[in-house]
RNA sequence: GCCGCAAUAGCUCAGCUGGUAGAGCAACUGAUUUGUAAUCAGUAGGUCGGGGGUUCGAGUCCCUCUUGCGGCACCA
């Protein structure tokens, strides 16, 4: 190996992140690379990153190249770890139960998972057994080395050993690629990498979390698998946080607030609705009257259409066919039954029997809007007509779909259909997108993640209308300067879409917000306009929606403020409540004068301290406690304490009901 | 819908290898009139999710249905 500075013909440069640069007359590996920089890093490294590759250690640098050397405090060494850490799992899986399949293992966003084949299901009480093995790998520190194979040889290795699953893998990998193994020792596994130089490396920082069942593949019709979830850290201390983040999101969790704060329920005679209590309902009025407030302001005119409605226009619509299993159907017989004939008899047509109707719950509300749109004849002059209804909506979702009241089969859209010029589509693509940014924003979310989803494989539609409608929506969503991001092929089988998603306090992803671009049901439902040049015209409709459904988003609300929602939204404002029974009157009159102001404001005359009185309204969320004892009865003042503040403030009532109405003031008067 | 796990008092949970149910909080009653996150005492409350089976005996073991939870698939 050369020193720095010195040349030869087959120099090779290596320069490292702060610049220095060492070079060395013949290719190096990573390994060696670290050694020559100092036996502390060689003894830290676990991988190098190549002009921005993360590599393994054992990877042969052959050219000049910026390289860095990836250590544990690196943050490309969480994913190494975790991707060791499925390896060493499906290793120890293997060893206590020969036989299993072992299929594919990435690394996640806070650990990993392996999917195995097995006939007799893993269970959470496997777990210790297995971390004890895994830890035993570890301990044996097995050196982990790549090898390229020869395609033949790996399906032939595979299927010699049972492992059906991978050698299917490797049959299609497509040609050219190397088939890239990596052994640890005895053990042997299809992987790209990178991985550790070997398992000694990866610390004992894990644990085994769930085991769940995943399709092959991703695909419903192929066989299922075993998926065993885990988290790896880079030290003990890292995962006992993880682990403590994890209880605290669970706090937060809208199902578990729901029922503290008592705003809904859902029981099991009507799974999938949403019981909405006082509070609960209290909260829900608050955001629909803001949309509604939103919606009057922006130009919409608000409709109310039909629950039930004939399977005759479902199937003009094309809902018949593409959504019917999703559809909750009710079928009536207008027949006149044996019984009721006698007392029915003026509805008796004679013709003897099948009367029978089938009727659907409406999945969706833009069939019926178009039936309003057709009513009269419509004019350009009257495009764009902006037409909003926060819309019953039921769908018969798949049973483990159902989460809390975040997805459910009876729902409430904030849906609006915008019937309007093809010309059009552009600026009011663009007023939209400003109105659900400044309505995400009055909520709290500054953060909204756009993607535009274009043309999917299977679509209506001629090209070039496609061309139009997609140019239109890319110009309108760039013109609002907003970040987005591309979701090819994902758009709607009519038109091209934008999908707005919040990510809610737990991490999860809420697609709440869209926008599409719709040509095919304005002709499916015969919609037209009289232009300009008095020919008839087809409109174009825009599908959209802000919250989504109210379910959801109150859903993703009461996560995002831990229950502590501001207190415009909150259903108690304020709770007066006393601290001797001499202050009772004193506390009703301070509530009638609170509500009298508009405050949703409620009292606690209980005989218990004010300690417990203090604690019970903390934990029920209520942003401000109005005390009120001898001395504020006697003053005519009141004593203010905000949720989550130690601190007090005695003010006269009239201040503080002026303070409380401030704090309480909606972003839009309501 | 699929895989796994679970269901015991209003809530949170205990109940070991089968021997006819227990705690804390909440509720109710009484005492206490209290100054910022749980005052004390007492009372009541459960055909152990439904159905079937094994057994002398089932909350506990088996089957089945329902619902919930975690994923997968689906999705507002």
């Amino acid at each position: 190996m050369a020193l720095a500075g010195e040349t030869t013909a087959a120099a090779i440069t290596i320069t490292l992140p702060d610049g220095a640069q060492r070079t060395f007359d013949r290719p190096v590996t990573g390994a060696e690379l670290a050694a020559d920089i100092g036996p502390g890093l060689a003894k830290a490294a676990l991988a190098i990153r190549l002009e921005g590759a993360v590599k393994d250690l054992a990877h042969v640098i052959d050219a000049d190249a910026e390289v860095s050397i990836v250590t544990a405090r690196d943050a490309d060494a969480l994913e190494l770890i975790r991707h060791d850490a499925a390896h060493i799992l499906a290793e120890a899986v293997q060893e206590l139960w020969p036989g299993t399949q072992i299929t594919f293992g990435p690394a996640t966003e806070d650990g990993f998972y392996y999917d195995f084949h097995r006939k007799e299901p893993f269970s959470p009480e496997n777990f210790e057994q297995i971390e004890a093995k895994m830890a035993e790998i570890v301990d044996r520190n097995e050196t982990i080395t790549r090898h390229v194979w020869d395609r033949a040889d790996a399906v032939a290795h595979f299927e010699k050993a049972g492992e059906t699953f991978k050698a299917e893998w490797v049959g299609q990998l497509p040609d050219g690629e190397d088939i890239s193994i990596y052994s640890q020792g005895d053990w042997l596994d299809l992987c790209v990498g990178p991985h550790l130089p070997s398992t000694g490396k990866l610390p004992k920082a894990f644990k085994l979390m769930k085991v769940a069942g995943a399709y092959w593949r991703g695909d419903p019709k192929n066989p299922q698998l075993q998926r065993i979830y885990g988290t790896a850290w880079r030290d003990p201390k890292e995962l006992k946080a993880y682990l403590h983040r994890l209880e605290e999101a669970e706090k937060r969790d809208h199902r578990r607030l729901g029922r503290d704060m008592n705003l809904f329920h859902i029981q099991q005679e009507a799974v999938g609705s949403v019981f909405w209590h006082p509070h609960g309902w209290t909260l829900y009025r608050t955001v629909e009257r803001y949309m509604r407030a939103r919606l009057e302001n922006a130009d919409y005119v608000e409709v109310k259409t039909p629950q039930l409605i004939d399977r005759e226009l479902w199937e003009r619509s094309g809902h018949w066919e593409k959504f019917r299993e999703h559809m909750f159907v009710a079928e009536v017989d207008e027949s006149p039954s044996a019984d009721m004939a006698d007392h029915d008899v003026e509805h008796h047509d004679g013709t003897g029997g099948d009367n029978k109707k089938m009727l659907a719950l409406k999945p969706m509300n833009c069939p019926a809007h178009v039936q309003i749109f057709r009513q009269g004849i419509k004019s350009y002059r009257d495009l764009p007509l902006r037409m909003a209804e926060f819309g019953s909506c039921h769908r018969y979702e798949p049973s483990g779909a159902l989460h809390g009241i975040m997805r459910v089969r009876a729902f409430t859209q904030d849906d609006a259909h915008i019937f309007c010029t093809e010309d059009q589509i552009n600026s009011e693509s663009k007023i939209f997108c400003d109105l659900l940014i400044q309505i995400y924003k009055d909520f709290g979310f500054e953060d909204v993640l756009i993607k535009f989803a274009d043309r999917p494989p299977v679509r209506a539609g001629d090209d070039a209308t496609w061309d139009r409608a997609e140019e239109a929506l890319r110009q309108a969503i760039e013109e609002t300067g907003l970040p987005y991001e591309m979701n090819p092929g994902e758009g709607a089988f009519y038109g091209p879409k934008l999908e707005y998603v919040l990510r809610d306090a737990i991490g999860r992803d809420w697609q709440c917000g869209t926008l599409q671009v719709d040509f095919v049901l304005p002709e499916r439902l015969d919609a037209k306009y009289v232009g300009e040049d008095g020919a008839t015209h087809r409109p174009v409709m825009l599908h959209r929606a802000i919250l989504g459904s109210f379910e959801r988003f109150l859903g993703v609300l009461i996560e995002h403020y831990a229950g502590r929602l501001p207190m415009w939204l909150a259903p108690v404002q304020a709770m007066v409540a006393t601290i001797v029974s001499d202050a009772d009157d004193w506390a009703t009159q301070v509530k009638q004068a609170a509500a009298d102001a508009g405050l949703r404001v409620e009292t606690d005359l209980r005989n218990e301290k004010i300690n417990y009185k203090v604690r019970e309204h903390s934990l029920a969320k209520i942003p401000a406690l109005l005390v009120v004892g001898k001395r504020e009865a006697e003053e005519g003042t009141v004593t203010i304490r905000r949720l989550g503040q130690k601190e007090q403030e005695t003010l006269p009532l009239d201040a503080a009901i002026a303070a409380l109405q401030q704090n309480a003031k909606p972003p839009i008067s309501l």
